[in-house]
DNA sequence: TTGAAAGCGCTAACAC
DNA sequence: GTGTTAGCGCTTTCAA
């Protein structure tokens, strides 16, 4: 192979040599590791300056058995939560000094095996991860080995891996309950099929609800399947063409929004009159769709700042405990039917109709 | 401090010891570098596999002086146009065993010669660079030192870097082409105040095109400024209560889309009736507002695959060179005021005032 | 065809 | 306080 080859940058033994020091005066000099003379720390930093010197971190990270960098496991990076998560988890962990690898798992736990044992072959200082739902993935073998790992977003129930969650059975709770005072008794529910505890739980939520207000839970009114946009079109659509058709539903991953969108189109009808429409994870989407889209949010940043936070603790040898789960919230805008919100392009439609 | 303690994983002499072979035989049988008998090689094999043996990434980097590690620098990985860029490139870098760690610029040249910095003592193989504009990064520092680097969506002129970009000044003219055809004379146009490669040549193609027509340029119809919402808002507004205000608008960075709608609103002004609308970079937003907009649309993964391959074909000693850049496409929705694209959410309405 | 041994650049004992 | 040195786990001459 006719490889490219990589100029030499100056290493700690040059740094020493220029500074008139041995190596170990640089090492400690940089590390404040040890005691250093004011003296010979200025020259090292001087030698430092001027060779621009940069620690190499594949050394280091080679000698002290870690390396400043933190895996992140995620299902798609391209779903915008996600895509959120990482920026913030990106920008906590810059600030302290650590760079983040990336992973794409698309909820197939053999990908994110495979992820895990790439990451652990850098030798990542921790892992933040997403997993993805089912079993079979082995994912508390880095736990085994000793690296940190923190769940985020979702959790595996009976592992000892501390997780930053949103309170999902709440944010669920939540929106059905708000369906049921604006007075809908058959609400529908669209789930992608992700074995993940965040749909379970979200799930748990809905009927909570129901059975609070004595609502009964049927089943033929709970769909589950690829979130796709095709998939969740047709899955919206055998809800909406079923005898007794429901007046409302959630939607429990942004990721269905889209098909259910189409399928209300192709069926000619209109949210909220004819069908009043929740869905879970606000996007920049929602605001802007007509008719704006009523969500359940999540503290997105606050998500990934904590999970930073509590993999950096482990790291330093604390044992970080999940945090209470985090609050969801309720933007009411016009799909759920319920009159919060500006009627925004309802009102740009009507003034370009007038003119 | 008192960090964690990582289990040791087997080294290769324990794989050795395992197969009976000495260390040299074990990674001469896993590179393939030199020829191993068969026996060995399944003696070796089948140590590997038992021991579940997996090489140790930061020993083969410091030693190769190279991990199958690519930088990646956006300026921003929550812009919808980075995010799909990224999730291309780590699909296809994965697909060739490369792990990609992820930057955040924020248009800043020292974050982003920080970043560089930082890749570089982590030996990456390779740089995928969309570079933020304006001088002073000294953004050529990996080439001179032999670092295998791209661009892409941007480039820099008179730098030797290969970049792979899709055609902005054809973009730009396309929208603009297609808004004079409709009859405006009086087009705005929107710029983010990056100094870098895009804009300048979307600016050249809104440029060329009212040059064709005969159409004068009037440089109160071009605004610049910081591509956030509210300023977009601004900046939109003072376009809007210009004297002989602009029929239509060119929105050169999907970052400020939101903003335009908002001052939109606020002045009550309807789209397309009032203000005919393109915006650059296609996104989930465009086909779900109302109106949908009409988009210049990039080949976003191709883009990113194609990087890929470049700075891969650049690791293994072969010079890539800048494509063509690739062609842009201009998806016609409603907010042109060109009639063509269903009118989606209209009919919904209509339909839902009829009933 | 296989193996021994010298480092890659750095940290951390340990000696001075 | 400062310096010497033995590795970290691997690749890669070079000798056998």
């Amino acid at each position: 192979m006719n490889r490219v080859t990589i100029q030499r940058a100056p290493g700690i033994a040059e740094v020493a040599r220029r500074a008139g020091v041995s190596i170990a005066t640089v090492s400690n000099a940089l590390n404040g590791s040890k005691y250093v003379s004011p003296v010979l720390r200025r020259r090292v930093e001087e030698a430092v300056r001027r060779l621009h010197y940069r620690p190499d971190s594949l050394a280091i990270g080679l000698r002290r058995r870690r390396t400043r960098v933190l895996g992140l496991l995620v299902s798609d990076i391209a779903n915008p939560f996600y895509t959120e998560l990482a920026r913030a988890i990106e920008d906590r962990a810059a600030g302290s000094g650590y760079q983040v690898v990336l992973g794409n798992t698309d909820e197939d736990v053999h990908k994110q095996r495979e992820y895990l044992d790439v990451f652990l072959a850098l030798h990542v200082a921790g892992l933040i991860v997403a997993p993805a739902g089912g079993r079979g993935g082995d994912i508390d073998g880095p736990v085994r080995r000793g690296v940190p790992m923190v769940f985020v977003n979702r959790r595996i129930p009976g592992l000892r891996v501390p997780a930053v969650t949103c309170d999902n059975r709440q944010g669920a709770y939540l929106a059905t309950a708000h369906l049921l005072t604006a007075g809908h008794r058959r609400i529908g529910l669209l789930r992608p099929d992700w074995l993940t505890s965040t749909i379970a739980e979200r799930t748990a939520g809905y009927r909570r609800a129901l059975a609070e207000r004595e609502c009964t839970y049927d089943p033929r009114l709970v769909r589950t399947g690829s979130a796709t946009r095709s998939a969740a079109a047709e899955l919206t659509e055998g809800l909406l063409t079923l005898p007794s058709r429901p007046t409302a539903m959630l939607v429990l991953s942004s990721a269905m929004v889209e098909g259910v969108l189409d399928a209300l189109q192709r069926r000619r009808l209109a949210c909220p009159e004819d069908l009043a429409l929740i869905v879970y994870n606000d996007q920049r989407l929602a605001e802007f769709v007509a008719p704006p889209l009523t969500c359940v949010t999540q503290p997105t940043r606050d998500m990934g700042v904590t999970a930073v936070e509590m993999i950096l603790a482990a790291i330093d040898g604390r044992r970080p405990v999940s945090p209470v789960p985090l609050a969801p919230g309720l933007v009411v805008r016009r799909s759920c039917g319920c009159g919060a919100g500006a009627p925004r392009w309802r009102r740009a439609f009507r003034h370009a109709k007038a003119s």
